[in-house]
DNA sequence: TTCTCTACTGTGAACGCTCACAGAAGCATG
DNA sequence: CATGCTTCTGTGAGCGTTCACAGTAGAGAA
């Protein structure tokens, strides 16, 4: 607005010239620009002014070099190289995290652990300070980079339960025992009484939780657990064909599956289709996530929703109240019951 | 490795404690870090000893501050919100470029520009200097936010030829005039001969190059246009069912399909299905870009494939050469046909 | 010897901000 | 009228680097 400023790039304004321009000190300036506690009206306003005029942005890097924070927080993803954002449940999560933090007007730092080496690198670069905390994605969880940050005092939030239940750590989870249990309820309610389960890793605490809410609700209802109906995978479309295709050969006469993925559930529709198995009339199909494999299988997919966009809401909540020195705390959030064609 | 360092954090090492360890002053410290011209080999080994003894880590905003770099590049994503990573290729673009940068120590600032506030909110942070440049991905070329940096001199590479042409600009883009030629001379060679197109938006380069491409072909081939078999979408999964479907309304008696992206074949695809055609047997259907999309479909798609990895390399490469001091360059990288199923 | 040139090293001054402190002004209280 | 308290403001110091400059030492040339 003010000159005509083409072509490259002229020194910006400094707190200096705001200061001169709205007849005050730097220090009337820097305390209206951190809230304005302490200033009069007056001043506040003729400063407000100053900055429009000026066109002023604070240096974040001279404020970081005095305050020590950086103003910035990382997010990790720790996965092998190939399967970065492979689930479609990281894109939301990256960009809802992204704009709960932009709320704030804190820029989020990208990291792509993928090797050994691109772990280190990171972690040296996250405990030197350059970023005030760390958002941590990885599927399975009990990351040994988390156990590392903690103990160099990083503020860090998990997504997901994290393995080591003793560790005092941050993390925010959709509720999977309730979710699952929702899911096989709602397939006992539509007459289905050979319930199959793949599901997720048993290594993680979620794969663990959904399994075991399949069993409680079954147990509860009367019928007994039929470890033929019971195999894992790891999340993936592969492993969830694989899965289907194991239960129909030692349970053939399954007449619903749940599958703790979309992804899983994908592959096993795949599955069942070649087998000739008809869904939903002969075989019920449950998913888990409500992610967009869900929408785009077909059958779409009956599924439990996680709440991805309360769930980086609440990571982002969390990290910020620990780097102001909250102890660290975990939120499970509810899940959803969203029906769809394949039950 | 040196104490136990549990709990709260301490105070870093400075330059100066490295100095005083090594026996030398802060200036050939710093020398040191900054590529070690004019530094004598014992010096040079004292100070490399006492960093690692140390464990220094430099302090980038006290960097910054002085050399006036920030040492870390945006990612700027303009789409419309629900949009952000719709497509696969921005995974794998993202992905691409976080270690491309990774490489050379920069991290990648996410930023997403969904709404008109975001935008501006972004512009503003960029422009005051906090990034030392942008990658710079967007569906519909001809981004306002694209001309509004290059007139602020900010270092920009964009991903796709960009619409203004006068606006000298860097940009890495696949060739997409020759990959559309490739995929209907190959269509051509099954022996087909109503090929339909489903263009992408004709207000981006990428999709009048295909378009003309596909054009091109059948003409050097003898093979009049006929605008029945020409219809354009938004590479959405939804535009091409649409398009699909009209197609086969105009011109019933097509024989292979060139869709403009995988995703778009995805609905085309699903369309051919419905109106009982089968593919490869009576239609062909090619796609393009080699996402995900393609692998998953049913019958998996023959599609053009996209350079992604090249693609992200070069677009850092360039950014760098430009942050240097370098000028705005264009890079065009070739395509590859890639046979699968689908015809 | 003396001068010049090269290779290397140390030092002070920034960079733009925040923070602690000192001080001023206004107002009520003793 | 002194005293205290509250609200506001300005000032100097310092955060951890880099950069320009001055200075030293040693080698080679005059």
């Amino acid at each position: 607005m003010t000159m005509s400023n083409t072509g490259g790039r002229r020194r910006p304004p400094t707190i200096h010239d705001v200061a001169r321009e709205a007849g005050v000190s730097r220090g009337t300036v820097s305390r209206v620009l951190n809230g304005g506690h302490y200033v009069s009206p007056a001043a506040q306003e003729a400063v407000n002014a100053a900055i429009r005029k000026t066109g002023y942005v604070v240096n974040r890097h001279a404020r970081s070099l005095i305050t020590g924070r950086s103003d910035s927080v990382g997010f990790l993803l720790t996965e092998p190289q190939e399967r970065f954002f492979e689930g479609p449940n990281f894109n939301v999560l990256l960009s809802g995290c992204t704009q709960a933090l932009a709320a704030h007007d804190i820029p989020l730092l990208l990291m792509l652990a993928g090797t050994k080496d691109e772990r280190r690198r990171i972690t040296r670069y996250i405990t030197a300070g350059h970023v005030d905390g760390v958002l941590l994605v990885s599927s399975h969880s009990g990351d040994p980079v988390a156990e590392e940050l903690r103990a160099a005092g990083v503020p860090l939030v998990q997504c997901g339960k994290p393995m080591g239940l003793g560790s005092k750590v941050s993390y925010v989870a959709a509720d999977d025992r309730d979710g699952a249990r929702d899911m096989v309820r709602h397939l006992l309610s539509l007459g289905r009484r050979r319930i199959g389960i793949v599901s997720g890793p048993l290594d993680t605490p979620g794969g663990v939780d959904r399994l075991a809410g399949y069993k409680e609700v079954l147990t509860e209802a009367g019928i007994e657990i039929d470890e033929r109906l019971v195999v894992s995978g790891d999340y993936s479309r592969a492993s969830g064909e694989a899965g289907a295709e194991r239960l129909l050969a030692q349970a053939p006469d399954l007449d619903a599956l749940f599958v703790a993925s979309d992804l899983m559930a994908q592959g096993a529709l795949t599955a069942l289709h070649r087998a000739g198995r008809r869904v939903p009339q002969e075989v019920s199909v449950g998913g888990f996530d409500d992610s967009v494999a869900a929408t785009e299988a077909t059958p779409a997919l009956t599924t439990i929703r996680q709440p991805y966009d309360r769930i980086s809401a609440e990571m982002v909540r969390l990290l910020l109240a620990q780097i102001g020195g909250e102890d660290p705390a975990a939120v499970i959030l509810p899940t959803e019951l969203v029906k769809r064609e394949s039950t």
